[in-house]
DNA sequence: GTCTATACTGAGATAGAC
DNA sequence: GTCTATCTCAGTATAGAC
């Protein structure tokens, strides 16, 4: 049983997502987990903070992703414009992950508490793209707003994929911004 | 001790906020609030799902109300248009109860855990929103898109009126509903 | 790695309103 | 009598302290 730590962080990622799929979230104990993964329950705590985080770190990346998209967008881009091609730059994430995404997906679905979770990243999320966009010399409320709105279409969009992916998140996106625009 | 169930509700959460903002979230248990409502601490769990949501009364009755004011709205508005005339209409809710909903949103604001379970409600209340606005004939996607964005000015717009309240909360809603139509 | 506080649950008994 | 709010008791699991 190798002692590197990263291999163990996967191990109770994957054990985690296998063993709530099959007996629901709240019928598994994080005990059980650990085992699965070879490691003990206090091994669990010291690399996820609590029980539902060890469903959330693709989150983490894709945050830090949007932020260096968005900083490095042309100058002459408006704020909804330099969100778009952001998050038109991390769509082939979701695309290559489906096999991952979509069932970790229809899991936070039917358990509230992780769906609180899910909501609470993103709204976390829209904060660090505000600021992101501030960065650029967007003035405060309309970068906040731009922001929200932006992660409006960016959780519609993967919800609308995730159920009919038979188009691609690039036209999703499109589609969603020229909408909004109509509004 | 009357047996009125309101009663004793009103009581847990009239103690849960004093203790929250006194001691903070985390050192108040639910014993003690239990006890400062005299009641006991199963009594608590049965008005109140869990130790958060004893703050989350309000919410329920502001969705009923924006429901309310988007199936009554006329029938000739743009979605956004309905939104934002619902928004007015329940935005005194808030200028009356100022001395109760700044002390809540500070404590909210404040503790991590509380601040998830909010944005979590708007999230959910969103989605009302959004079937409010698909029962007026508005597509679904369009209707979510709308619904979302909708919230992000709510959100935002009470963010800002909490931090400065000098203008009214009309004005902020209506600039911010301009802002959005010219990013 | 061990120990403990506390959030939360379940089941059964009691008390008051009707 | 029914119904509902509450209490009592016993327990489990998470998370944090040591």
């Amino acid at each position: 049983m190798p002692r590197s730590g990263e291999d163990a962080r996967r191990r109770l990622q994957d054990a985690a997502l296998a063993l709530f799929r099959e007996r629901g979230y709240d019928h598994t104990t994080t005990a059980e987990i650990a085992a699965q993964a070879g490691v003990t329950e206090r091994t669990f705590f010291r690399h996820f903070p609590d029980k539902r985080e060890v469903l959330f770190e693709s989150q983490e990346k894709l945050a830090t992703a949007l932020t260096q998209a968005i900083a490095e967008a042309p100058q002459d881009l408006s704020p909804m414009a330099v969100l778009q091609r952001a998050f038109q730059q991390v769509a082939p994430r979701f695309e290559a992950n489906r096999s991952y995404s979509l069932p970790r997906q229809e899991l936070i679905e039917r358990t509230p508490i992780l769906k609180e979770r899910e909501t609470s990243k993103l709204g976390a999320l829209s904060q660090t793209l505000a600021v992101s966009l501030e960065r650029r010399g967007i003035d405060g409320f309309r970068a906040q707003l731009a922001a929200r709105s932006g992660m409006a279409i960016f959780a519609l969009v993967l919800d609308a994929w995730f159920k009919d992916p038979s188009r691609s998140l690039a036209d999703y996106f499109s589609r969603a911004f020229v909408e909004l625009g109509r509004l």
